[in-house]
DNA sequence: ATTGATGCAAACTTTTTGCACAGAC
DNA sequence: GTCTGTGCAAAAAGTTTGCATCAAT
């Protein structure tokens, strides 16, 4: 998915293509797989040369996240940390409990456990599967 | 592990035994595998007539952060829960993103996935697997 | 022309910090 | 008596909201 599909898939539902839109998604397909936080997409913007207001790009991540485009990761200091959905390829973060660092990890949750640790030299302390849907009630 | 038993183990680190710790650390086992935010903490205790102001909460909470006796999940809406490590039997947790009721499973990530939604009946939709520990840097 | 989008400032929520006083050892 | 713990108030950080203005369709 590129710039252009995303802005005419958000026009059919009636949302208008802006400078500031454009800037934010750019900088997202730019980031791939990092996760990004709203500030960071902020100073990204700004090394574009293309200032966008925070509440803008809160916004507008909200918006994203409305339409499930976007992979919303919340970290232990309780930031939001953002990426498109549409171009992962369905992976997991390995995230550092030293230095906070996020890294990908290209495969999915089952039987990575036991050959994680050799393959990216990352001593596993400790996970979190969160599992997300709706329950009885809800459904 | 119970209250005195903890108790024991943070005196045994130089932290004192006071009547708001005592309170904390009641409410957090009472809950067993339940994720409290410091504020249901604090209504709990308000519920034990033992009010304690929530900057003690937090920092209690810090506290048995650093030593690794609670588990600490922020949800999407960015608030901490915790529960205490030591009653936990390693399992997850499903959140209905209907309603953000956090319900415990009680095994672990592998092979879960597939006959889950039956036995609980629980759609899922989405899942994070964030798996914590040390890169190489950091090692 | 209409309706959504933006920018600014201010509000709000959760969490953290500074400081004086209280209390556990 | 010492030193950690507490409560209050204020600050900080991230995010959200209200409102007037701007701009895409």
């Amino acid at each position: 998915m590129d710039l252009d599909q995303l802005l005419i898939l958000l026009k059919k539902k009636g949302y208008k293509t802006t400078p500031q839109r454009k800037t934010i998604l750019t900088v997202l397909l730019e980031q791939k797989d990092n996760l990004l936080t709203a500030q960071g997409i902020n100073l990204e913007c700004i090394k574009h040369k293309k200032n966008t207001n925070i509440t803008t790009i809160y916004r507008n991540l909200e918006l994203l996240n409305e339409f499930d485009l976007v992979h919303k990761v919340i970290s232990d200091d309780g930031t939001a940390h953002y990426k498109l959905k549409c171009i992962e390829n369905h992976h997991h973060h390995l995230i550092c409990k030293g230095c906070g660092k996020m890294e990908v990890i290209d495969y999915c949750p089952i039987k990575i456990l036991e050959n994680l640790s050799e393959s990216k030299s990352f001593t596993l302390t400790d996970h979190k599967l969160e599992l997300y849907g709706y329950c009885k009630q809800c459904n």
